[in-house]
DNA sequence: GAAACAAGGTTGCATAATGCAACCGAGATT
DNA sequence: AATCTCGGTTGCATTATGCAACCTTGTTTC
């Protein structure tokens, strides 16, 4: 095997699948997401096992999307709550949702994602241009930015050339 | 522990959580992304074990994200290719990236996300209503569709009442 | 066409992560 | 004070992962 990739520490994916990459941390955000605050909670709606938990919810406090604040009315009952870069995974798991629902089949019909106003359906997540058009796969390019590691440079160079050879063989 | 909640069964997060909730699968998919379309590519981009990969490439291939296809000119060697479901993954991997730069001040000026043709950054990924408004975690309900169960219903009727609540509140 | 080589797997074994139940300590309740 | 609840931790069994060696199929070299 290589010697660890130089591509894994400086990919931002690479980073957040460190924090997010394992079975219970994006059901956790989703169960803060859907107002569960308490550790029994979190432990009782997902059915997760209180040691894992409690690592989970340790690991998401230390990284930041998750803020551990005592129950002013009842010391011994701590709150989890998002933390302004929790919430801003929002748009990350409505586009999880949207997914599965259109691609697994699974449950298409139990639940919509509304406008809490209106009622009516939210767009589905899709990456737009500066202006608002919206793209494909083929319209997007990963580039080097001023510090980046040069193995990764090259890495996005080729991905690029590879995407042009894409579009004009296909 | 509870008798392994339903909301486990019909909620689209923990579908998807089954299929990319590991180390592996969001790094697998940004890899293909990137162009990466051979076994032994993906092994040393990634320096994940060949056992490891073999088991997930075939659950991506099983879910339809990917494809395996012999190639034709050496016939030893498969692609695996995004399918387009695994496509449709690509708002959720930009997602992701945009948020870990923003949020895990990791190498934030060694990846520019931008459009091909012009060079200019894409937008932050975000939910929008039907009209384009861009909508905030207060804005967007979960709401059960025709088919939900009764208990996920509850659930997210719960929810959004905590979340008129909050809106009250602060 | 036999020998060497390469790509994609699989198998067996060591190690790390997870699930589970029991226990613990601080704070609330009676 | 005795008890109960909430949020944890600890020890042990089970499962997933990492690693190296091997195997199979197909390709190249001579």
């Amino acid at each position: 095997m290589t010697p660890k990739p130089a591509s894994m520490d400086t990919c931002p994916i690479a980073r957040v699948t460190e924090l997010l990459g394992d079975h219970w941390a994006l059901m956790i955000l989703r169960e803060a997401f859907l107002g569960t605050v308490h550790f029994g909670q979190f432990e009782s709606q997902l059915g997760i096992a209180r040691n894992i938990l409690s690592g989970r919810l340790k690991r998401l406090v230390d990284a930041g999307l998750l803020e551990r604040v005592p129950c002013p009315d009842d010391r011994r009952v701590h709150e989890y709550r998002l933390s302004a870069s929790g919430r801003a995974l929002h748009p990350v798991l409505i586009a999880l949702a949207q997914w599965s629902q259109r691609w697994l089949g699974d449950s298409c019909e139990a639940l919509r994602i509304v406008e809490r106003t209106s009622g009516l359906a939210v767009r589905p997540v899709v990456v737009q241009a500066a202006d608002g058009r919206t793209l494909g796969l083929r319209d997007i390019a990963m580039v080097p930015g001023p510090d980046a590691a040069p193995e990764m440079a090259e890495r996005y160079r080729l991905a690029m050339a590879a995407a042009e050879r894409a579009e004009g063989g296909a």
